[in-house]
RNA sequence: GGCCCCGUGGUGUAACGGUUAGCACGCCAGGUUUUCAACCUGGAAGCGCGGGUUCGACUCCCGCCGGGGCUACCA
């Protein structure tokens, strides 16, 4: 799977947030809940399958990933993606994509919109969904009136308060224990048992025991109806047929409380992977302080989806031999929930700046070039540039740049007058450097006219380093003090690309009148 | 406070009872008679602490310390 490089770089999501299902998508919800559902535009969803139809044994791996829109989409919510991805595509299970969007007051279609965006620009595609968790409100409110009927939950008028007061005088590690409002008033809570564990198999950390005293009677619904949490998502997961819920290891501690719901409900529940949370540098939890934290600033950044999914699927998974870099395909192959680590991991961004150079320089030359492009734009206006010089500096300076965002300050000397730098013209503008720049503009000029090169004018990258190639030696200086002057006369720093490919890319005519120019300056402060 | 998870160099990971504790990023030095980058070579840098178990523990057990999560009529 890949997108053109023209997308690579664009947020053309056509999400749209009108209500109406516009589409083929699979609805899990009453017709009234369909009119909830989040759409957008299906060109990039693949056909849906009928899950309903199918009998249990055709229920391959059914992963979701289920961000709840109260934000950009972090990195770590993106390895979560990948890594529910990952599952699917392994196995060629599907993809469910849920926006648990319950949270009125937070959720947003801006931010709806967001996560979507990242997510295709991830190249990380779902087979089902987006699904808005609003939306079946119905379904959530039937599975609530059967767990009323059979008495496993019911409504407590106890508030906030009351519990407070019941758990100081029953202990702190015993859960609150309502009794049922005799009108019906009230939160509708779930009864949990007083005995027992209930136990959670998770892939990645084995048999984790909760004790079922230390939960309360949890609330799973409003008085009004409207569900919460804990509750929406069990009875959402068991619906779509969930077979592996990955998930941050932020809620393995609510996982008991699911798992309370799908027995109450009488239904097996998936199974679990919770993968170990990211953090800062600092080593508390991931957040926007840090950096780069989210992928629409990674993006900006200048990173390559491909080279973030590589490097985000390594904090915390390894492939189990010595590999470092992994193609897409090779993480479909070699990646298993069961074998990510337990431990949390701090995202480096130096690491990804230099996996994101490997991936650069392994790109097909017009992909980079189109990548390239609209950081350029954005630097420039979208003013137009000479694209045979364009693609020349693109070219001479993909070997180095690590981000799409480094490739416009080395090239810009391209299309603008020399940068002024006063620090670099101090350090190398002194000693022999006149003498050295007048050795260089005689050899430039003798560089005969043969039409070669980037401007066909003879200043191809052979021509000019065949004569500036052999000058330190010919005058007893080190290869720093002769190019370095060179590279301040014509870019008026000390980082460009190669001496040589910069001069011929430069071209005759520039070249020389920026060194006549440099030369000049010499002479007046000498 | 209660319940739970985690702990190999600065960072990400490997080894999982017996290795000189491997690899990658970063860092330092040198090389590539062109800076930066890339590339090559070399280097510094690690099993949180204390007890056990064992002929032998990074690896198993216990305690401690440290970090984190959950503990809402948020998700």
């Amino acid at each position: 799977m890949s997108v053109p490089a023209g997308s690579s770089v664009s947020f053309g999501a056509r999400l749209t947030t009108t209500y109406p299902l516009a589409n083929g998508g699979r609805s899990y919800g009453s017709d009234d809940a369909r009119r909830v559902l989040w759409c957008f535009d299906s060109s990039s969803a693949p056909a849906v399958e009928t899950w309903a139809k199918m009998s249990t044994a055709e229920k391959a791996t059914r992963v979701r990933f289920a961000p709840s829109p109260t934000g950009a989409l972090h990195i770590g919510g993106a390895r979560t993606a990948l890594y529910n991805w990952l599952a699917a595509r392994h196995d060629g299970g599907t993809m469910v994509l849920r926006i648990e969007d319950t949270d009125l007051e937070r959720s947003t279609p801006e931010n709806v919109a967001q996560i979507l965006d990242a997510l295709r620009w991830l190249d990380l595609d779902w087979d089902e969904g987006p699904i808005s968790q609003v939306g079946r409100a119905n379904d959530h409110a039937a599975a609530l009136q059967k767990l009323l009927d059979s008495g496993a939950a019911y409504p407590d008028s106890a508030t906030a308060e009351d519990v407070k007061a019941w758990k100081a005088e029953h202990g702190a590690d015993r859960g609150y224990r309502g009794t049922p409002s005799g009108d019906g008033s009230g939160a509708i809570r779930l009864r949990v048992p007083d005995d027992g564990d209930t136990v959670v198999d998770d892939l990645i950390r084995g048999e984790v025991r909760f004790p079922n005293r230390s939960y309360d009677d949890f609330v799973i619904a409003r008085n009004d109806g409207s569900v919460l949490y804990n509750f929406a998502v069990a009875v959402d997961d068991a619906d779509m047929g969930i077979t592996e819920v990955i998930r941050g290891d932020d809620h393995l501690s609510n996982t008991p409380k699911q798992l309370l719901v799908f027995e109450a409900l009488g239904i097996k529940p998936p199974r679990y992977a919770h993968v170990p949370l990211l953090h800062g540098p600092d080593g508390k939890k991931l957040s926007k302080r840090h950096g780069a934290a989210s992928v629409q600033e990674l993006r900006d950044a200048g990173y390559l989806p491909e080279a973030i999914r590589n490097y985000i699927a390594l904090l915390g998974w390894g492939p189990g031999d010595d590999e470092t870099l992994l193609s897409t395909d090779d993480l479909v192959e070699r990646f298993r929930p069961e074998d990510v680590g337990k431990s949390s991991a701090v995202f480096d961004e130096k690491k990804l700046r230099w996996m994101n150079g490997r991936y650069m320089r392994e790109m097909p030359a017009w992909e980079y070039l189109e990548a390239v492009r609209s950081f350029v734009e954005a630097e420039t206006g979208g003013r137009p540039l000479n694209e045979e010089r364009f693609e020349f500096g693109c070219r001479i300076v993909q070997e180095k740049a690590q981000t799409l965002r480094e490739v416009w300050p080395l090239i810009r000397f391209l299309f603008e007058p020399p940068v002024q730098d006063d620090k670099a013209w101090r350090k190398v503008m002194k000693g022999e450097a006149a003498r050295v720049l007048t050795e260089v503009e005689a050899l430039l000029i003798g560089i005969a006219d043969s039409g070669e090169g980037p401007n066909h004018d003879g200043f191809a990258i052979e021509a000019v380093q065949s004569v500036l190639e052999p000058l330190p030696e010919k005058l007893d200086l080190g290869a720093g003090k002769v190019f370095q002057p060179i590279r301040v006369a014509i870019t008026g720093t000390t980082i460009s690309p190669g001496i040589f490919e910069s001069v011929a890319a430069l071209g005759r005519e520039e070249t020389l009148a920026r060194i006549e120019v440099a030369r000049s300056k010499l002479a007046d402060q000498s």
